[in-house]
This record gives structure tokens, C-alpha cells and sequence, in this order.
RNA sequence: GCGGGCGUAGCUUAGUGGUAAAGCUCCAGCCUUCCAAGCUGGCUAUGAGGGUUCGAUUCCCUUCGCCCGCUCCA
């Protein structure tokens, strides 16, 4: 829980993302629209950086992944499939009386006699209510007990002496409206739904409902087949998406947080059942304790995949500066789990208003895979013909071994489906000698981060406040953003020492336009030296380049020399103009 | 969705039923030989809508947004 000192931290950056352009709220000036943030030219930059460095490191940088761009609004099917439109809406009532929220379909159903009221008076003011009010009580409970609780919602609504008005009776089985604690009706089930609606083409009607994905992974499972035909990749291998999400959020909390539209980076990595591995490779690696399990191997069981991926991930959030420290490793429960996982991790950030998550690496079995077959009726399974070969040499008793196992994984999902025993043993039975002949549903880790989410955390983590006192003793507080330099939304702040003499500001101009093309750079002459440099230290520019009368040859061994600016000490350093981009593209790539 | 708090310039704050104030930031000019120097000038605000009133930023209602708690959280 956040603590009550962290609070004006938070403050404070929400501010200076205004301030400097990160983040502003999204349709400001029609007074802002709740769980939407815009970005701004220092945020767009920073986001920007982020999203290639992610895309870089899983799809260009790995010989087995490859990359998607899916559109945000996809068939309805899929949302059936995935399980979403049965998950994401509950019909929500709230109890009249004590607001007490109830998921409608889960209030214990109460049988008795309802006392319906048509309103009340206020025998003090004369003042009428006509609304509606009702109690159920359990057959035999005076009537007394019902008026009483009538008299206290009447109450509430400032009837101080309530009078009931049209009070009768009826008879009631088994009904979810009233609230099993103290008889008050309950308000109409409404749907809650999470997803947003829309519809595709002019007409608005149920036949032409879609929706906004809730999240972009479900893009990649209705894709598979495409990509593995065209990719030339075979299992195990991954797809890698970013983009857009929205999510219709109860609580949009904590600034870009929770919000409605946000962006997500996710990977799909397909790996071979486990009786898959052991038919080829004679055995099932597991990992034999914490910490990165190195280069990839065929025998790797999905533990292995899932253990790599959640460092491979720790590895990535360290390459752009947060370090391990910062985050937190939370494996979830086994009754925490999604009915579908067999082991999620989540990575936490330590947020100021709390430890929250980042990312999720889900190992999901063939679950979605497996539902988009079962609802497209279009094959998902692969052919691995090692798997085929190797089978074909296992003895008898271990092809029984592996079927029989593998059998009993497909049962056990194809029973949470809803299939009879008996229809789901015989497709079991299938799917186990369809393995032996070379062909199953991949399996799948799922590495998922929010864009958004991680940005708040670069943003937090890099924000830090220095007491100065100058000269005079006066105090004043300067604000650094300490970005690591490859996310950083500006890398090189150039600046003629003075502005006033158009021989600086001349160099000062040749070299931005020498940096320019590789790096992003912001030439500011405005303002004293000092003024210059604090600036970009709150943009959290990592390196400033000044140019002064040694650069022109004042002191002639310094000639076409500069100075580079260390954002997080001070430091300063003399460079040698011709060296400058060698010496950044080191140490900004 | 419920309850509580808040809403004045880009930011931080002042103030009043009767001309809306300041600091910082920002912009322009001058000046300035390395860490928010100085001088001059300038832009910019009562979240939105309605009501009461001769007159509302101030009082009332509605609405939107932000913060806290509850609820929710695939």
C-alpha cells in the first residue's frame, strides 16, 4: 500500500510530466476524459524508444521470433473463444440499502414474502417520495422487521420521519433480487462489461457488434497458422506483437497506471508438449534451480521455457535501467492461477503508490490454441516430423507411457469445455495417437507487458530531486530524470556557450547538424549555461555538448574540441569534435 | 458505481458577493567565457453548464476531472 509520504512524490511527477511534456491527460481542454493520457513530445520520444528496443531485442536480435501487426478490432468469435465476453461482463447489482456490491448471478437465492413501497411521507415536513422499495423476509418474520428496514432506506433519502405509502405483500421463490444480509432489493443486474463494445458497419444493431481486443495476444493465436506457413519457422518459436488495447476499467487509478487505451508488448513463444520432448529426446529438462538457464535446448520442458523467458525478460528491464533490485519476481499461486496456467510469474515494479505489475509470463498450456480450434473448427496443430521419426523407434511400452499421459492433459481441458466424459476420452484418445504420427497443439509461454505501465516506471524510477544551495545560501531543488541513455527522449543537448557571439552559435549549429542524423538532439542558446544544462537534466538528456572559444581556437591545442556534460554528476570532459559520434554511439546504443 | 476531499496562469500558491495577486516557468530583447546570475518587456487562469443576484471566482444545483477509501481487477 502506498505510504502517506510517497503521495506529493507522486504529485510531484505527475507534474513535471505536464510540465515537460510526457504525459498530459488526454482531451484537456474539454476538462479531461477519465483512464486516457496523451503523450507528449518528450514522452511520444521515450515511448518510442522503448517499443523499438523491445522489438528489437525479441524479433531482430533471436533467430526465432518473428513479428505481427494485427488489427485492434477482430471478429467476435475470437473474444467467444478466448474467453473474454464470458469473463469480462458480470451483471452487477448493488444493494439499495447499504450499497454493498453483488455479482447478480452469485447472490444466494432467497424465497418468503416480499413487502413491496410505493414511497413514503415525512410526517415532519410533509414532503412525498414516490420511490419504490422493497424487503424480502423469510415466511413467519413479523412484518414489523420489513417496515423498519423501508423506514431506514426512506431515512437516507431524507425523509426523517418516514411514513410508509402503498405497502403489499407477495409471495417469493428462490430470487436473486434481494440481499440475503438484511432482505433489500437489490438494483437491476446491469452488465458490467469490460470490453469495449462497437459495432462494424452503419447499422447498430447485435448483429454487428465487435469489440476493442482486450489485450492483442488473441491476434497472435488466430494468426498462428498463417505465420508458420510463411515464416519458414518451425516449434518452438514465438511471435512477437505491440499495440494498442483497451480495457473498460472500473477504476482508472493512479495516473497512466490503469487506463483504458494502453499499449501492450506481447510474445507468444509455441514450444512442444513435454511428451513431444521426451519421445525425441529421451527426457524432459527441468530446471535445476534459479536463475537464467543459458542457450536454449532441445530437451527444454515448458519449465525450462517458461524459467528463461521470465529471466530473459529480468534482462531486458536491466538493459533499460531498472535494475533487478527494483523490480520483484512474484510467482502466483497455484490457487491464484487462471484455470488455463500452469505457472504465471509476474514481474512487480515498486511503484510509489504501491508494487504493481509490469509484466505477466504466463505458461499456458495449449489452451488458446486449442479453444481457437474448437471454435473455428480449423486445425491448430503442427506436424514436427522429428517427432514423427522418433516416435516411430520408442518401444511398445513407452508410446503407451507418453499417449496415455499425453492423453490425460488433453482430457482434463477438453472436460473443461464442458465435453461428457465419455466424448472427451474418445477425443483424448485422437489426439494422443495423432501425437504419435507427428502432430499436436503447440504449447505456449506468454510473456505480456504494458507499455504504458513500464514508462510510469522509467519515469518514477529515473525521477530524483537535489537539494542545491548556490552562492548566496539560497536553496532550491533541482529535478534530474535519470533515463538510462537508450531510452532517454533526447540523448544530446547542444549548446554555444554564449548566445550573443555568432561565431559560437555558428560552430555550435554544424555540429547539431553533424549529430543530428544518428542521434536525437536538442539545441537550446537560450538562457545562461547553467540555465541550459538544468533544463535537459529534467528532460533527463544523459549528455550535453558545448561549444566555446577553445572549440574556435582561443587556446589553439583546443581547437575543434568541446565539452560533454555528464547529466548525473556534472562531470565534464573534453572531446575532440571528430570523435563525438563514435564516442555517443557507444554510449548510447 | 458508492463515500470523502479537491479544482484560480504551464507549475506552485494567494484572495474576494463589486477592477483577480504573486513566485517560478515560458517567450522576446539586452547582457552573460561552463551549472536555474542580472535588467527590461510580454503571453497566460477562476474546469464546464445552469440557477440566485444589479453584479458570482466566491452562494446553490448539475456535470466533468484529479486524489483517497470501498467495489472491481480477465
Amino acid at each position: 500500500m502506498a505510504e502517506a509520504k510517497d503521495i506529493p512524490v507522486m504529485e510531484k511527477i505527475v507534474s513535471l510530466c505536464k510540465r515537460r511534456g510526457f504525459v498530459f491527460q488526454s482531451s484537456d481542454i474539454y476538462g479531461g476524459i477519465n483512464g486516457f493520457w496523451d503523450y507528449g513530445p518528450l514522452g511520444a520520444e521515450l515511448k518510442r524508444n522503448v517499443k523499438e528496443l523491445w522489438w528489437n531485442t525479441m524479433t531482430r536480435m533471436r533467430e526465432d521470433v518473428v513479428g505481427l501487426e494485427a488489427t485492434i478490432i477482430m471478429h467476435p468469435q475470437i473474444w467467444k473463444a478466448s474467453g473474454h465476453v464470458d469473463t469480462f461482463s458480470d451483471p452487477m447489482s448493488d444493494c439499495l440499502l447499504t450499497k454493498k456490491r453483488f455479482r447478480s448471478d452469485q447472490v444466494e437465492p432467497q424465497s418468503g414474502i416480499a413487502y413491496h413501497f410505493a414511497g413514503a411521507r415525512d410526517t415532519a415536513s410533509g414532503r412525498e417520495l414516490n420511490e419504490p422499495f422493497s424487503v424480502l423476509l423469510p415466511a413467519g418474520k413479523p412484518p414489523e422487521s420489513a417496515r423498519r428496514t423501508a423506514q431506514l432506506f426512506y431515512q437516507q433519502r431524507g425523509l426523517a420521519q418516514a411514513e410508509l405509502l402503498g405497502e403489499r405483500t407477495e409471495k417469493v421463490e428462490n430470487s436473486q433480487r434481494y440481499n440475503p444480509e438484511n432482505g433489500a432489493l437489490l438494483t437491476e443486474p446491469r452488465p458490467f462489461n469490460l470490453m469495449f463494445k462497437t459495432y462494424v458497419g452503419p447499422v447498430a444493431d447485435e448483429d454487428n457488434v465487435a469489440y476493442l481486443r482486450p489485450e492483442t495476444a488473441q491476434a497472435i493465436f488466430a494468426q498462428f497458422k498463417n505465420v508458420l506457413e510463411t515464416s519458414r519457422q518451425k516449434v518452438p518459436f514465438g511471435i512477437a506483437q505491440v499495440g494498442k488495447a483497451f480495457r473498460n476499467e472500473v477504476t482508472p487509478r493512479n495516473f497512466t497506471f490503469r487506463s483504458r487505451e494502453f499499449e501492450q508488448m506481447e510474445l507468444e513463444f509455441f514450444i512442444r508438449p513435454d511428451e513431444a520432448i521426451e519421445a525425441i529426446c529421451g527426457t524432459v529438462a527441468t530446471p535445476s534451480g534459479p536463475g537464467h538457464p543459458g542457450q536454449p535446448q532441445p530437451q527444454w520442458g515448458w519449465q525450462m521455457w517458461h524459467q528463461y523467458w521470465v529471466e530473459e525478460r529480468i534482462r531486458f528491464y536491466e538493459s533499460i535501467g531498472l535494475p533487478r533490485t527494483s523490480l520483484e519476481e512474484y510467482w502466483q499461486k497455484p490457487e491464484e492461477l487462471a484455470h488455463y496456467a500452469r505457472a504465471t510469474v509476474d514481474l512487480l515494479f515498486k511503484f510509489p503508490f504501491g508494487t504493481q505489475e509490469l509484466e505477466g509470463i504466463a505458461a499456458r498450456s495449449d489452451f488458446d490454441l486449442s479453444q481457437h480450434q474448437r471454435c473455428s473448427g480449423k486445425s491448430m496443430t503442427v506436424f514436427d516430423e522429428e517427432l514423427k521419426g522418433a516416435w516411430a523407434k520408442l518401444a511398445p511400452d513407452t508410446q503407451r507411457a507418453l499417449a496415455d499421459r499425453y492423453a490425460a492433459a488433453r482430457k482434463r481441458y477438453l472436460e473443461k469445455t464442458g465435453l461428457p466424459t465419455e466424448a472427451a476420452d474418445k477425443q483424448a484418445a485422437e489426439d494422443a495417437s495423432q501425437l504419435g504420427r507427428g502432430y499436436y497443439v503447440p504449447h505456449v509461454i506468454e510473456p505480456s507487458a504494458g507499455v504504458d505501465r513500464l514508462i510510469l516506471a522509467l519515469i518514477t524510477h529515473a525521477f530524483r530531486e537535489d537539494e542545491v544551495t548556490d552562492e548566496k545560501g539560497k536553496k532550491e531543488t533541482r529535478t534530474i530524470m535519470r533515463f538510462h541513455p537508450r531510452v532517454a527522449p533526447v540523448k544530446i543537448g547542444v549548446f554555444p556557450l554564449l548566445k550573443n557571439k555568432p561565431e559560437l552559435v555558428k560552430r555550435a549549429e554544424e555540429i547539431r547538424d553533424l549529430l543530428r542524423p544518428h542521434f536525437h538532439v536538442f539545441y537550446d542558446e537560450a538562457g545562461s549555461i547553467g540555465r541550459r544544462y538544468a533544463r535537459q537534466d529534467e528532460a533527463g538528456t544523459p549528455f550535453g555538448v558545448t561549444i566555446d572559444f577553445d572549440t574556435l581556437g582561443e587556446t589553439p591545442e583546443l581547437r575543434d574540441t568541446v565539452t560533454v556534460r555528464h547529466r548525473d554528476d556534472g562531470r565534464q570532459e573534453r572531446l575532440a569534435v571528430g570523435d563525438l559520434l563514435a564516442w555517443f554511439g557507444s554510449r548510447l546504443r
